[in-house]
This record gives C-alpha cells, sequence and structure tokens, in this order.
DNA sequence: TCTGTATGTGAGACCGTTCCCACACACTTA
DNA sequence: TAAGTGTGTGGGAACGGTCTCACATACAGA
C-alpha cells in the first residue's frame, strides 16, 4: 500500500503543497483542512516517503557503522557488537537509521557503498588503514573513529583510557602480593594493547618490581584460541618461571590462557591469578569469574554517535571527547572471596 | 566532493542521458566518449546517488533487519548476533545495505522507520509480535523470520530442527548411562525451546527412562543469570534427588547452572553431566568445554537473506525452507576426553 | 477608503537519476 | 531510390517530496 502526498492531495480535494504543510507543521492550514487530511493519511496507513525526503533535503538521516576486521565480519564480536548496541539505540533514539556493514582490510567496497548511499555521517570501528580514513575524508563525510589501531591528527576518535588500564592492573597484582607476573601482549599493530602494557610496565617500574623481557609473550591475534595455544606453547617455560600471575592484554587471550591452566588442574587463583582487560560479558560468566579492567562500551559507542551527530549538525567548537575512564573489576580469578553473580 | 551526473555531462559536452547510458552500460555510446566520461568519473571521484536512483527505480536496495528483544537492544547476542553476521556478509555480497534496529516489543517505531526508507524486505529476527506481522504485511513490504516465537500461516521462517535436537540430547545423555536427568526449560513463550523440551521427553519416553514432572523447572528467561539462579535456588531439591545430569535448553542458561555447581566444588562431568542447545562461541570457551546442539546460525542468516532476496524478486514457486538440521556437540561437559581447542 | 498584517491556499521549480522517445546519420538491401 | 537497420545522441517526463512565491481573503487601524 504505497501511497504518495498525491494521492491524499487528491482525495482531500486540496494540493500537494496543503498536504505537505499539514504533515511538516510549518505554514497555515485551516483545521478543517488539517483534520480531514490526518484522517486520510491514518485511513490510507500513509507514510511519508524517505527517499524522496532525502532527495530534496540532501540529508538521508542515515548513518553508517563500518567495522573492519581482520578475515570476517563480526558484528557479534563481545566487545565490538556492544559499541554497536549502543550505537544502535543512541542513533534510534535521535531518529536515524544505521547500516551496518563489515569490510575486509584495505578494501573500499563498504565504504564505498555508504558514499552511494549519501550517508549523514560514518562510525569507523576497529583497526582502520590510512586508505580509507583519506578515501572518506576526501568525500567530506562526517566520521568518527572508536577505538581505532592509531591515532590520527584531526579525527576524532573515542577510546578508552588504556594506558591507566594498564597500569591499574600492575598496581592490583602488586597489591595482591605479586611478584611475578607474566604477561601475553596483544598485536602490536593495535594502539589499545600497546598502551595497556605500556601503562603496566610503567607501573611496575614505578613500584621497582622487575620485569624481564622473558616474562612476555607476543600474541599475534587477540583471541581465545590464540591465548590457549600461547599458554600450551609456554607451558614449562611458565612453570619453571615460577610466575604466580598473567596478565593477558585482553579478556579473550586471559580466558583462553586460563583455559589450559584449568585443564592443567592448576587452581586460579591460589597457584595463579590472572587479570584480563574490556570485561566483556563472558569475563563475568567464566568460572573462576575473570578480574579485568572494564571499558565502558556502551559510552563508547553513546559517545561515538553522539559526536557524529554533532559533526553532522555542524555545530561549532567541537572539542575532542575525553578518554573513557576504566574500573577495575575484581573477580575470582585473583581472589577468592565472595561468589559472584550476573546475567 | 558531491558531484552529480549534469556535471560530468557538462563537463564532458555530452548530455546527461549519455552519461547515464556510459554509466549504465545500456545503450549505445561511442567509445570516445565514453571514455572521456569514464575519464571524468574517474578524476571527479563521482558516485552515483543511490538515493536518487531509488526514487525512480522504486527500489532502495536496502533491506532492514528487526532484531525484537525482550528489555534491550541486542545486536552482540551470541545467538542472533551470529545469525546477523551471516545475513550482514549475505546481503553486502549481493550488494545491498542492511539496516540494524532493535525494537521493544509491542513497538512499532522500528517498523514504521523501515517503512517510511522504503527498504525493499525485511528480516525479523527472534520474538515477534502478531501486530507487528499484520502492520508490516500490510503494508506489502517482503519479509522473513528467523527463529520466531510462533509458527504464523504464510510466513516464511527460517528455524532449526529443535524437536530433533531434543531427541538427540536425550539419545547421548541415555547413551551416557544417565537415568536421573534434571532439565531446566527456557522461556515457554518461545517455540524453540518448547520443541526442545517437547523432543527431549518423546525419546526418554522412548527409551523407556522416566521423567517426572519434578525434574523440571520453568526458566522465566533465557540467560546465564536465570540458569545460575535457578540452579542455586533449587540446589537442594537437586542434590537430594541424585540428578546425574543437567540438560537446558540453551548455552546460557546450562552455563550459567554449571557456574554454580562448579563453585559448589561439583566435578563436571563426573558427578553431574551437562548439556546445553546452541552451540555459541562461549560453549567451547567455557570450562569445561560444554556439550551441546549445534544450531547452524550463520546457514540460518544465509537462508534468511536468500530467501528474502527471492520474495523481492518475486521468483515463482518459492517453497518453504527446510528446517536446518542440528548435529551434537560432544565436549568435557559430559565426557572426559581429550582437550579441546578453539578459536 | 486605503494600507497593512494575519491566515490560508495552489502552482511550479527543484533534488539526481532513469528511461522513453525523437531524431540524425551511415550503411545495407530490395 | 526508398526503405530498412544499426549506431549515437539529446530532450524531457517521471519518481515523491519540500519550499518559495504569488495570490486571495478577512479584518484591523489610520
Amino acid at each position: 500500500m504505497e501511497h504518495t502526498i498525491k494521492e491524499i492531495a487528491l482525495r482531500a480535494g486540496v494540493s500537494k503543497s496543503t498536504v505537505s504543510r499539514v504533515i511538516s507543521g510549518k505554514g497555515y492550514t485551516s483545521l478543517e483542512v488539517r483534520n480531514k487530511v490526518l484522517q486520510l493519511i491514518e485511513e490510507l496507513q500513509y507514510k511519508p516517503n524517505a527517499v524522496a525526503r532525502a532527495m530534496v533535503s540532501q540529508r538521508t538521516h542515515n548513518i553508517g557503522v563500518l567495522i573492519y576486521r581482520r578475515h570476517h565480519p563480526i558484528a557479534s564480536h563481545p566487545f565490538y557488537g556492544k559499541i554497536l548496541d549502543a550505537i544502535l539505540m543512541t542513533a534510534a533514539s535521535m531518529s536515524y537509521s544505521v547500516f551496518v556493514t563489515t569490510d575486509h582490510e584495505m578494501s573500499l567496497r563498504s565504504a564505498d557503498f555508504m558514499m552511494e548511499k549519501r550517508v549523514d555521517g560514518l562510525i569507523l570501528i576497529s583497526r582502520l588503514q590510512q586508505n580509507v580514513i583519506d578515501y572518506i575524508a576526501n568525500f567530506g563525510v562526517p566520521y568518527v573513529m572508536v577505538n581505532g589501531s592509531t591515532d590520527v591528527d584531526g579525527v576524532m576518535h573515542i577510546v578508552n583510557q588504556d594506558e591507566e588500564g594498564g597500569r591499574m592492573v600492575a598496581e592490583h597484582l602488586a597489591d595482591m602480593g605479586h611478584r611475578q607476573i607474566f604477561v601475553i601482549a596483544g598485536p602490536q599493530t593495535h594502539r589499545s594493547h600497546n598502551l595497556r602494557l605500556k601503562g603496566f610496565k610503567n607501573q611496575l617500574k614505578e613500584l621497582g618490581i622487575p620485569f624481564p623481557s622473558s616474562s612476555i609473550l607476543q600474541a599475534s591475534t587477540s583471541t581465545f584460541g590464540e591465548g590457549y595455544e600461547l599458554m600450551r606453547a609456554h607451558w614449562e617455560e611458565f612453570r619453571a618461571g615460577g610466575y604466580t600471575s598473567l596478565f593477558a592484554t585482553n579478556d579473550m587471550i586471559a580466558l583462553g590462557a586460563m583455559k589450559f591452566m584449568l585443564e592443567q588442574s592448576v587452581r586460579i587463583p591460589e597457584q595463579v591469578a590472572v587479570v584480563g582487560f574490556d570485561d566483556i560479558d563472558f569475563a563475568a560468566m567464566f568460572s573462576p569469574s575473570l578480574t579485568t579492567i572494564r571499558v565502558n562500551m556502551e559510552e563508547m559507542g553513546i559517545q561515538a554517535f553522539s559526536l557524529l551527530d554533532k559533526l553532522i549538525r555542524q555545530e561549532a567548537y567541537i572539542e575532542h571527547p575525553k578518554q573513557l575512564v576504566p574500573i577495575l573489576v575484581v573477580r575470582q580469578s585473583t581472589q577468592t572471596f565472595s561468589i559472584e553473580r550476573s546475567g
């Protein structure tokens, strides 16, 4: 049942200008005409055509979310998925619709598509190549980056205070009496992993706790499988080192490593304490639940959209967003105390 | 840099009809003109305006995905998120863009929005109220339902063979020698949970294994927290019953229940074997990993989109899709054998 | 009576495409 | 030579809205 303004006008015996006026509420319309038109709209279930509107207003009220992942598109990712959810909610509350697309690295196909669809703005999540940025910037569409791989000058970028989070991890482990700490660091290609490690190291140095380079393992992906595999491959080394604790720069790696240790009948946290980073849902659900640094993913999504909205509306004096403050969440993997629930 | 066909035409010294012909490849164009136009397009980074195209073709090449959730929008859901991912990939491969929206029950806001945006079709995921169906059907937009709460006549509905899966669970547990089986059943409002339970019960009866109504617990949500809480609340009852195994109608509930039992130092699977349903990523990662029935979520997404595409293209003789075949995945929670990896 | 302002309405240009139609020219072929 | 056919091009309507402008009427105040 596709109806048009013209049809409504015809049936109401008025011009389409008048119908348009009734709908938009702008300009004068007599009560009589207004009621008649409104009634027809209700009766015919008329819905304004957003495509036609976009045509004249030069604004689609659509935004695009681009998620770049190594090999596969991942909207269901425990970290990025949360951000996406927040964007979806915020956007909807401000009457924006959201295109979600994923793309491989180096591919401009999705970006291209979004340009053709004339989105009002773009949110770029995760690792994003310089060529994509250039491409989008060149086209002149407002965009915001979330948790990107690097900081780029002049680009609005929503990030967490990763360095501070790393510092908190070191502090917590030191507080719990740990001096022999093992680390699995996520991909060096990613900004956040590097900063987390940096903050962690600095704080150890501050506290006078030695941290030899032999205590650190470099992961090539930030996945559960990678954590599991690395722990398995270096298990003898780990045991020989007399380590009492493990820090992985994200939860997935930490959980993978933990799973392997549990299979070796290691008691966590009694024999080895474990700390992750992100606080994905899964961290609280795992047994034992994982101590971690909570990254406010929801807030990242909200901020990303709000900022984009401002850019779209060209509000003056947009200041670069403040980095989000992380929180230490202590759970069973570093401390045996209470039973925690979640869901 | 927003360029139009008109501009290209002007610069090339031809009419916009000619430019349009070059772009679409339809009709005759001289090699000379073609090259010149193509060069200009490249030079000016011209991108055809999909909005204008949609205007005339009456086809946006956009589809909408509606996810209905109890309280909060959840694209990052371990089950629905996977389906969404598959839809996103398949749609992209066929040059469709996807609007993703979530809505509360009973709300037509998102549906309304999609109608205004003139999507070519809709995919409705999860619980969906009759009024929403009616509303959409009334508007005449093609749509496909995925894992909906009920079967509705005449609606294309992608589902898993849930009853068969339930049967497989009973068979597996019986095979492993279990006779005292406890069950936590997901919300009765949802089709799949009911069918899983039904298949399970039927198979037990078939095998002559008694299953008193006291062995079943009714969950009100299908979440981790609910599983944990129910197990906690009925722990004494469970112990007294002498149960050797637990079946929950989805993984999240199973994992929650497992987490509680692990905290009570129950050895899984030695003392209690556990089986879930869905095979969300998390099931393989948990320690111990969870035996479950694998639902091919990716295939659900692919089928949903493919079917929708056919509906949109009005292909004749569309047959109702076959139900997807589930697979039993045996892991540590019912059997101690090998070390399994995943990631 | 004239001018000004508030109220109400319709005509038509415009947004950026596609596509139908008319037309022009160069060759065949009857 | 006339009639076709293949090739190449431009004009302009149409898609469904918004918005500016012109115009009409009513009523106020000077």
